[in-house]
RNA sequence: GGGCGCGUAGCUCAGUGGGAGAGCACCCGCCUUACAAGCGGGGGGUCGUAGGUUCGAAACCUACCGCGCCCA
């Protein structure tokens, strides 16, 4: 097959340089090079101008740029580039988190492939060895974010375990500690049994997995109980069976005791609200070191709460079972129960709620341990209120629903990891028993005895700190002055709980009451095209980088930003990046096309007393353009905004406006001269407003365009009442009606583009586009009647326009007649809906005045079209 | 179990009281001097179901069915 553009003559003309095809390879690298080297990112605390702040939700440094962040990083570089154009100092600061967890695993892993555990290395061998790791491979994200377009101020960069940022977490530790909203207490939290710490509420993850219930027998006779469990091993550490206290069938047992099989030892029975009557035999085996309901139960009761298992989930209790793993256990002490007869029922397969590491995956094991906890309810408190009292706004508004569920429900957060790589608890222990918390500027406690607790801080104690310790509180920063509080928070409603929420309690409380952020704007997650989750599994995984290295970046951000409806989940696939692509190729064709033919932004534009309506119709539909990009922003409506600047820049520029212009173009003189400037005004505009979601084809086309520094600087578009022009929008509506008419002939009758047809139109007075004749007959390639001209079609347009075609016997009837009938059909429809709403009296008698106006008009309309069609097909000659 | 949300064209989604829309996919025709990554034209939907409110419902209310998410 022939390449198709070989076949073509080369265009002689002046291009600006551009090549037929955009190619964003060549493009992208250089000009993000020259984004940084001018400074053209960087924030400046001492501006005049009202500041507009976005933190990046840090990645961890062990990540690397997935869709997810793509689509984060979009939105938000869009926000920020839009403002920097609207006149905002804008900073938009970047970072990584040092996700303690996630990356202590990567580099025991790499330990284990040396044969060693982090306890080989020590504990400060080991933290110096994962600084290690994070010089050498971590935060491959940040190079990725370059080739996405991130103009992020990288002067600002932060990671959460920085020197400035640790002194922001000792130093909110030491505040809360003093206020008594942090604490020490034995509790049972969910403890990973693989990564040995424990975790927090939300870092766990419930799935309905497989299981057993096991009912079980204890004591003996009358005096028996049975109790039903999905992990049998726990029986071990039972210190007694409760019921409900207003349950009969247990009235004669609560106060007595029974015997808890394979110990001998004697548990109580007790009576407790907590227990539901109607799950099961109404009684419940109460584990208080193992469970945290029972360890309610026990406190309630005083009962002892001996531990069973070690923190690797391996049974400590001396006998058969010690040294069991709780899987090994398990079955064990079933079988042992079953051949005591204890074993009641059994059901197997059980499915049951089951929570697992976020990290690990591993079966979360519930164990009294001693942990350090923040008190969140003053916090969540506080948190709530400032969505409540319009302080902070969630966008979509309907998301804080989720919110306020949340924060007005928050349990106490346990905060202690037993883990090396984070900030360590600034907590030392004397001798005697003191607790001393140390400040940031404060010297531990030394001398013989003194030490510092070994655990570290959750990730998301520091994280929460990210708004304002990025900015350099607790130091007065000129930064912190100028960009506090941030103005957007962009995340995924996914985060709403791990993140934001704590944010909120941290910043409120640290900043005196001022939030971090006026704004959340919540996006969703990324999707595949038929609206499923991406997974390796399921081999749906799209890797932008992939797509940015064949589409470009500015593809790959336009699909991704035209997906995004508020709060709602942004499906993509590769064919609509492809469709973004095109788009991109469009712009770069239609600038092409621009500088080939002269157009200029230099000047005023004419005053409108001497633009064609062509003229005036596209800076009016650019006006309409403008205010409603400009209203969807700022409702955070991103998809809306592709999509308006996408129809605008392809039918309305492209498909209308350059056609139309063509023969004025090829022209010279005044006409010309003024469609050149409208040309050159209408694509600089247009390059500015798409500029914030594309930015690198954009700066390119804009420079060759205008020959501008770069539309990064330049002035974001406003509305110019004065260009807003009905009259010119009804004549080009009238004309491309009378154009798409004679086309859908043509293509109907099976006429090829090259075949001229001759026709005489009448009736374009009739609204004011008489004017426009030869661009009709150029656009529907129509000549003029000759002398022999004879009418073998008719065609009727709504507004009283007629087109007579002589198609030279070439017209095929029965199309011709289908087509009719067709149109027949329905202006009949609408002719009869319109009829049966004015005759409805209700109607006339209660709609509003204009809509029965309106129904009218349609009704007169259809009906002259009705009479037209009739009168064409009576002239059709007969089958 | 509690809460939230969603069912509109083949797919993904807009549309929230007054003529059913978009992108992609599909069909037909075309290299037409910016662009075949293009141009022109077209087909396709009883708006989940059933009631109700209203002069008028895809939209508002109720119930049901189906799907998804969050929390326990």
């Amino acid at each position: 097959m022939t390449d198709a553009t070989e076949t073509r003559t080369p265009d002689s003309r002046p291009t600006g340089g551009l090549s037929a095809q955009y190619q964003p390879g060549e493009v992208e690298q250089r000009r993000y090079e020259r984004w940084v080297s001018e400074g053209y990112f960087t924030a400046d605390p001492k501006s005049d101008k009202p500041p507009f702040t976005i933190v990046i939700p840090p990645p961890n440094v062990t990540g690397s740029l997935h869709v997810g962040h793509a689509l984060d990083h979009t939105i938000q570089d869009t926000l920020v580039r839009l403002k920097r154009m609207q006149g905002f100092e804008v900073l938009w600061l970047p970072g990584m988190d040092h996700a303690g967890i996630a990356t202590q695993n990567v580099v025991e892993r790499q330990l284990a492939a040396q044969q060693l555990s982090r306890h080989d290395l020590g504990r400060e061998k080991f933290v110096e060895r994962v600084w290690e790791w994070k010089a050498e491979s971590g935060g491959k994200i940040l190079g990725q974010m370059r080739r996405l377009g991130d103009s992020v101020d990288w002067s600002r960069e932060r990671f959460t375990m920085d020197e400035g940022l640790s002194r922001a977490v000792q130093t909110i530790f030491k505040r809360l500690y003093d206020d008594e909203l942090i604490y020490r207490a034995n509790r049972i939290i969910n403890w990973c049994p693989r990564c040995l710490t424990a975790l927090s509420d939300i870092e766990v993850e419930h799935t309905d997995d497989e299981g057993e219930l096991v009912s079980i027998r204890y004591g003996e006779g009358e005096n028996s109980i049975v109790v039903a469990t999905t992990r049998a091993e726990t029986m071990l550490g039972d210190t007694a069976v409760a019921v409900h206290p207003d349950d009969e069938r247990y009235q004669h047992l609560i106060g007595t005791e029974v015997e808890l099989p394979l110990t001998g030892r004697r548990i109580p029975i007790v009576a407790d609200e907590h227990v539901d009557p109607a799950f099961g035999t109404g009684a419940v085996k109460v584990t208080p070191a193992h469970d945290p309901n029972d360890f309610e139960i026990g406190q309630r009761h005083g009962l002892p709460s001996p531990a069973i298992m070690n923190e690797r989930a391996v049974i400590t209790v001396p006998g058969p079972f010690e040294g069991l793993d709780r899987y090994e256990a398990r079955p064990a002490i079933v079988a042992a129960l079953r051949e005591q007869g204890r074993i009641v029922a059994e059901k197997r397969p059980y499915l049951h709620s089951v929570g697992h590491c976020s990290r690990c995956k591993t079966t979360v094991e519930p164990r009294l341990s001693l942990q350090w906890f923040v008190n969140t309810k003053p916090l969540a408190q506080a948190a709530g209120d400032a969505v409540r009292d319009g302080r902070v706004k969630i966008e979509p508004a309907e998301l804080s629903k989720r919110y306020f569920a949340w924060v007005d429900n928050m349990h106490d957060w346990c905060i202690s990891r037993q883990l090396w790589w984070g900030h360590r608890i600034p907590v030392w222990y004397g001798p005697e028993g003191q607790i001393v918390c140390v400040g940031p500027d404060e010297q531990p406690p030394t001398g013989e005895g003194w030490h510092q607790d070994e655990d570290v801080l959750d990730t998301w104690f520091s994280s929460g700190l990210w708004p304002f310790s990025t900015l350099g509180w607790p130091e007065q920063t000129a930064d912190l002055e100028k960009f506090y509080p941030t103005s957007v928070l962009v995340t995924g409603y996914d985060i709403l709980f791990f993140w934001v929420a704590r944010m909120m309690m941290f910043g409120l409380y640290a900043m005196d009451g001022k939030q971090p952020f006026d704004v959340v704007n919540l996006h969703g997650m990324v999707r595949d095209q038929f609206g499923k989750k991406m997974s390796k599994s399921f081999g749906n995984v799209v890797d932008p980088l992939d797509w940015i290295e064949r589409y470009g970046a500015d593809a790959t951000r336009f699909t991704l930003a035209r997906g995004a409806n508020p709060g709602s989940d942004v499906p993509i696939s590769e064919e609509w990046c492809q469709g973004s692509r095109n788009f991109c190729n469009k712009l770069w064709n239609a600038t092409r096309f621009a500088l080939m033919n002269g157009a200029t932004v230099d000047g005023d534009l004419p005053p409108a007393s001497e633009l064609s309506a062509i003229d005036k119709w596209i800076l009016s539909r650019l006006q309409h353009t403008i205010g409603e990009v400009d209203q969807l922003f700022a409702a955070y409506e991103y998809a809306k905004v592709c999509d308006t600047l996408y129809h605008f820049a392809w039918d309305d520029v492209c498909d209308w406006y350059v056609e139309l212009s063509k023969p004025v173009l090829a022209g010279t003189g005044k006409a010309a001269d003024n469609s050149r400037r409208v040309l050159g005004h209408v694509l600089d505009q247009l390059l500015r407003l798409l500029h914030p979601v594309i930015p690198f084809v954009t700066e390119e086309l804009w420079i060759a365009l205008t020959g501008g520094e770069t539309v990064m600087r330049s002035a974001w578009p406003t509305v110019d009442p004065a260009l807003i022009d009905d009259a010119a929008e009804e004549e080009l509506a009238a004309l491309q009606k009378v154009v798409t008419e004679v086309r859908r002939f043509r293509s109907d009758q099976g006429l090829k583009p090259s075949q001229r047809v001759t026709a005489a139109l009448t009736g374009l007075g009739n609204v004011g586009i008489d004017a426009h004749e030869p661009l009709i007959r150029s656009l529907a390639r129509l000549d003029a009647p000759g002398a022999d001209f004879a009418t073998t079609a008719t065609l009727a347009v709504t507004g009283g326009i007629t087109v007579d075609l002589d198609t030279r016997g070439a017209i095929d009837v029965a199309a011709e007649r289908a087509r009719l009938t067709k149109d027949r059909a329905a202006a009949e429809k609408e002719a009869t809906q319109c009829r049966a709403k004015l005759g409805n009296e209700a109607f006339i008698g209660k709609a509003p005045e204009q809509v029965v106006a309106k129904i009218k008009d349609r009704l007169a309309a259809a009906e002259t079209d009705l009479v037209r069609i009739a009168a064409a097909l009576e002239a059709l000659p007969a089958a």
